[in-house]
DNA sequence: AAAGTTGTAATATTATCTATTTCAACTTTT
DNA sequence: AAAAGTTGAAATAGATAATATTACAACTTT
């Protein structure tokens, strides 16, 4: 598990609150998130292949690529964290084929839990950044 | 994430399914599954902390404590991952408490975050081994 | 007493995430 | 045109965590 999900939220919610004042560069970023540069420069490229926010080189600056209210964490989430490759539980990789329960446990399993899989990727779809970025913000103006 | 949780449902399988006819001990369980002897043991150890399997020194083998429709996928994933250690999401760990976004954007996440960790227990509370077993036996049964 | 097993600690190996270094390509400003 | 600042990306290093391995004491049955 990376926290690149959670970095993400993080770098999308000061592209909105602090884009109109100043220029959200990778290095801003960084040091709002406590997250090397190069790194966040990874996210954002995720989330720039996925249509979620728009990069220039040279000029700088990162901004929403369409909003808030039409970017879910489940959006986020698909573009940063390989959703296709692992599922939310890891497999052991090497059951004995010659025994009938370790040939069949995987198949027996895998439609159980991609219910579950099926369940959190739903709760992830129901929560905009639009909900984030407004919780962020009263919380900001309540301190 | 660990593969504990699967790896020990595929034992406890194999523990209901062989416990009749064989000793179903570590050595063995260690061969289905594919995972080292000693893991299995580590997860037995936490099974039986759980109350889940009761196991022996020196006669060997190990053994179902409750039915298996007593026995849901929560049950197991509690007993042998930490779950309250971290949930499904993990955080950047260094937001700069000097940005207003860093300071806040844990606690405004976490409350999102842990309605999904809800979503996902309530799945595995859902399931028991007996469906489990039940579903691997019939493959078998089909092969 | 011998053989086989569990329980457990200590160490090693492996995989993976994160950080770092480096530099070319690009844009804006002077 | 040059300088300063930025992004994009590759390569390497470091840190962390999961898994495997080794070793052996304690236990049960034969």
């Amino acid at each position: 598990m990376t926290s690149k999900f959670t970095t993400a939220v993080h770098i999308l919610t000061c592209i909105d609150i602090f884009g109109e004042q100043m220029r959200v560069t990778s290095d801003f970023l960084s040091g709002s998130t406590g997250v090397n540069a190069v790194i966040i420069r990874n996210v954002l490229a995720q989330l720039r292949s996925a249509g979620i926010v728009t990069t220039r080189q040279g000029s700088g600056g990162a901004h929403l690529a369409r909003p808030l209210n039409e970017i879910t964490l489940y959006d986020v989430y698909k573009a940063v964290e390989c959703i296709d490759d692992e599922g939310l539980f890891r497999f052991h990789e090497n059951p004995n084929a010659k025994c009938p329960v370790g040939r069949n446990i995987h198949k027996v399993m895998d439609g159980r839990l991609s219910a579950i899989q099926t369940a959190k990727e739903n709760e992830l779809k129901s929560v905009t950044l639009a909900e984030i970025v407004a919780d962020t913000k009263k919380i900001i103006s309540e301190e």
